[in-house]
DNA sequence: CGTTTTTTTGGCAGCGCTACCAATCTATTG
DNA sequence: CAATAGATTGGTAGCGCTGCCAAAAAAACG
C-alpha cells in the first residue's frame, strides 16, 4: 500500500476550523494559560475532527528549550546501557521528554561527531558513559550551554553532574573481599580496558589493593573485543592453561565471569574450592545459575532514573554517589 | 559549575562574518548546490572561528522531510531490542539520520500514546514491534503519513513495510524438531502471552503441530510478568512438581530455557536424556554453556538493519522475510 | 448602572533555516 | 568583442508554532 502524503493538518487550519484564534488552540492544547470550558471544546472537537497532530519541531523551535534528551552510549550489546536507557526512560516519558540516541563503540573520535550531531537537535541534557571524553567533546558540550551529565564513573571531574559510583572502589572491596576470604593467588580475566575506561579502573585498583596487601595479580589474561560470555569462557582457559595453582580469578564483569564459571562447570574444576570466580554488575542470570555468583551489584537503572530526574528538575551541578552492593554469592 | 546559555551562533552571524548570503553559507555546510572552493573556504573558517552548530530543529522545519527514526519498542530488558537497536542505529548513523525511541512496556495503550508522542516529531519512519496495534495507533499512522516499518514478525498485514521472520514457523519447526528427536511427552514454560504477541503466535503454532502429529501438550506453566532466567527455573520447577515424566520442555524464550537449564544442572536432571530442552533466540550465552542450548536463532540485528536501510532508501512497501535458524545444541 | 478588575481572546513578530528565484559573474563560442 | 551559456551568489518568503501585548468580554464592586 502506497502511504500518500496527506497534506497535514496545521494548528492554524485547526484554529480556523474551531473558529477560534491560533494562540487559543496553542494554550488549550499545551493547557497553559486561560481559556473558558466552552473554547476548550470546540478546540478539542476540531482536533478530533482533523486529527491534528501538533508540531513538535515547530513548536521547539518558537519556545526556548527543547525537550529532547539526548544519551550517547558506547555500547548496546552490554547490558548496561539499555539498563541505563530503560531508567531514564520511564522518567522522561511521563515528564514527555523524548530521548533520542547514538552508540559511539567506545570510540572517542565517534563520540565527538555523536556529540556535534547529537548538539545541533539542541537537547535540553547530553548523557554520557564515564569522564574521558576528548577534548573537542568537552569543548563542545561546554560551549552548548545544554546540561550535560556523565553516568556510572564517579572518578574524576564532572562537567556539570554525575550519577554513578566508583568503580576504584569496586575495584578495591572486590580485591578486599577476595583477600579477606583467604585466597592469595589471584588472577584476571578481562576485555579491552583501553575502550572501556570503567573497566580499566576497577581492575587498575582492584591491583593496587592487592599489591598493598602483599599478594600482587598473579596472571592476567585480556581478551581483545568487547566483553561476552564467550570471551571469558576462552580467557578463562588461556589463563589456566599457562598459570597454574591459582585460586580466584576477578573478572571484568558478570558476562566475563559467567563464561568464567561456564568453563570450570564444563571442565569439573570446583567452584570456589578449587577456583573463585568473581565478577561485576550483579545481572539477574548471575542469581539463577546453581551457584549464586559472587559479585557487585551496581545501580544501572536507578543512575538513568536519576539522571533523568536531574535533568527535568533542572537541578544544580552536582555528583550523585549511588554505591554498589557487594554480593558475596557462592563462587568467591 | 553553573553552564551559562551562551547566545548561540546562528547561521546569519556566520554569513556576516564570512562576508557571504546565508543561503551561501548553508549551501556550503550541506555540500549541496554550487559554490567556489574560496567561498568554501571563508565560511569554514567563520564557523571554526565562532564554533558554530547547524539547529537541525530549525532546519528540519524548513526543509521537508525529517531525518528522524522513531523507535516504539516494548521493553529493553529483553535484549531482541536492544539488538534490533543496535543495528538499526549503525545504519542510521552512517546516513546521517537520528533516532529516537521510546518504551511501552508491552502496554497497545501506552503503544498508542507514545506513537502519537513520536508522530508530533515528524519522523521520517516509524518503527514498531509486530503487527498487533491498537486502532487508534493504526489510524494515526495510517493519517501520518510516513514509513512504518513492522519488526520481528511476518505472521499478519503490514502496513506498509515488514521485516522480520514468522514466528508461526519458528513454533511449528520447534515442535517438528523435538518431535524428530523422539520426543512426546512435551511440556511448555513461559511468560506472560497476551502481551508479548509473538511468543504467543510461537506457542500456538508449536501446540498445533503437536497436536496434529497426535503427540498434544502435556503440560504448561506460563508465569506472570516479564521473561527472566529466574522465571525459566521456577516455572520449570513448578512443572515437574506437577507433572511426571516429562520428557521435553519447550521454553518461550533463551532466558527462560537458560532458567530451566540451571534448574536442572542444581538439581541433577540429566539432560537430554531425562529431559530435553528447547529455548527461542539463539543468544550467545546458549553457546557458552557446558551444554551448547537447543534453540532457534533470529537474526535481531540484521532485522534492525534492514529495516534502517529501507527506510534510508525510501524503499516501497514490502516484507522482508529474514527467516532463521535451528540450532540442534546439545539440551534437546 | 458605571467603573474597575479579572479572565479570555486574537494578532503578529519572530525562532533559524531551506527552497526558490532572480541577479551577478565568469568562461566559452562564433 | 558581443553574445550566450554556465557557475556562483544573495534576497526573501515561508516552515508551524509560541510568546508577548493589547483588545474584548465577563465578573466583581460600590
Amino acid at each position: 500500500m502506497e502511504l500518500k502524503q496527506p497534506a497535514t493538518v496545521t494548528l492554524a487550519e485547526v484554529a480556523e476550523a474551531a473558529g477560534v484564534g491560533e494562540s487559543t488552540v496553542s494554550r488549550v492544547l499545551r493547557n497553559h494559560g486561560s481559556f473558558s470550558g466552552k473554547t476548550r471544546e470546540r478546540v478539542m472537537a476540531a482536533v478530533e475532527r482533523l486529527g491534528y497532530v501538533p508540531n513538535r519541531i515547530a513548536g521547539t523551535l518558537a519556545s526556548t528549550g527543547s525537550r529532547l534528551v539526548a544519551f550517547v552510549i558506547p555500547s548496546l550489546s552490554n547490558i548496561v546501557f539499555p539498563d541505563v536507557l530503560r531508567g531514564a526512560s520511564a522518567v522522561l516519558e511521563e515528564n514527555r521528554y523524548q530521548a533520542v540516541f547514538s552508540v559511539t563503540d567506545y570510540d572517542p573520535g565517534k563520540e565527538e561527531a555523536l556529540v556535534a550531531a547529537m548538539l545541533a537537535w539542541r537537547p535540553a541534557a547530553v548523557m554520557l558513559a564515564g569522564y574521558e571524553h576528548s577534548d573537542g567533546t568537552v569543548k563542545m558540550l561546554r560551549a552548548s550551554g545544554c546540561r550535560v551529565v556523565e553516568l556510572l564513573d564517579l572518578d574524576g571531574d564532572a562537567l556539570d553532574i554525575a550519577v554513578g559510583f566508583s568503580n576504584r572502589a569496586a575495584g578495591r572491596e572486590s580485591a578486599a573481599f577476595l583477600l579477606k576470604r583467604g585466597y592469595r593467588r589471584i588472577g584476571y580475566v578481562g576485555h579491552d580496558l583501553n575502550r572501556d575506561t570503567r573497566a580499566g579502573k576497577r581492575f587498575s585498583s582492584f591491583c593496587e589493593t592487592l599489591d598493598a596487601r602483599g599478594a600482587p595479580l598473579v596472571a592476567r589474561e585480556i581478551l581483545v573485543g568487547a566483553s561476552s560470555v564467550e570471551n571469558g569462557r576462552l580467557g578463562l582457559e588461556r589463563l589456566l592453561a599457562r598459570t597454574a595453582d591459582l585460586d580466584a580469578v576477578y573478572f571484568s564483569n558478570d558476562d566475563m565471569a559467567l563464561g568464567g564459571y561456564f568453563h570450570c562447570l564444563a571442565e569439573g574444576i570446583a567452584i570456589p574450592s578449587k577456583l573463585a570466580i568473581f565478577g561485576y554488575n550483579g545481572l539477574d542470570i548471575g542469581r539463577a545459575i546453581p551457584q549464586p555468583l559472587s559479585t557487585v551489584r551496581t545501580p544501572r537503572v536507578a543512575t538513568g532514573e536519576i539522571a533523568a530526574k536531574l535533568v527535568v528538575a533542572n537541578a544544580p551541578s552536582q555528583a550523585v554517589d549511588l554505591g554498589f552492593e557487594l554480593i558475596e554469592g557462592a563462587t568467591a
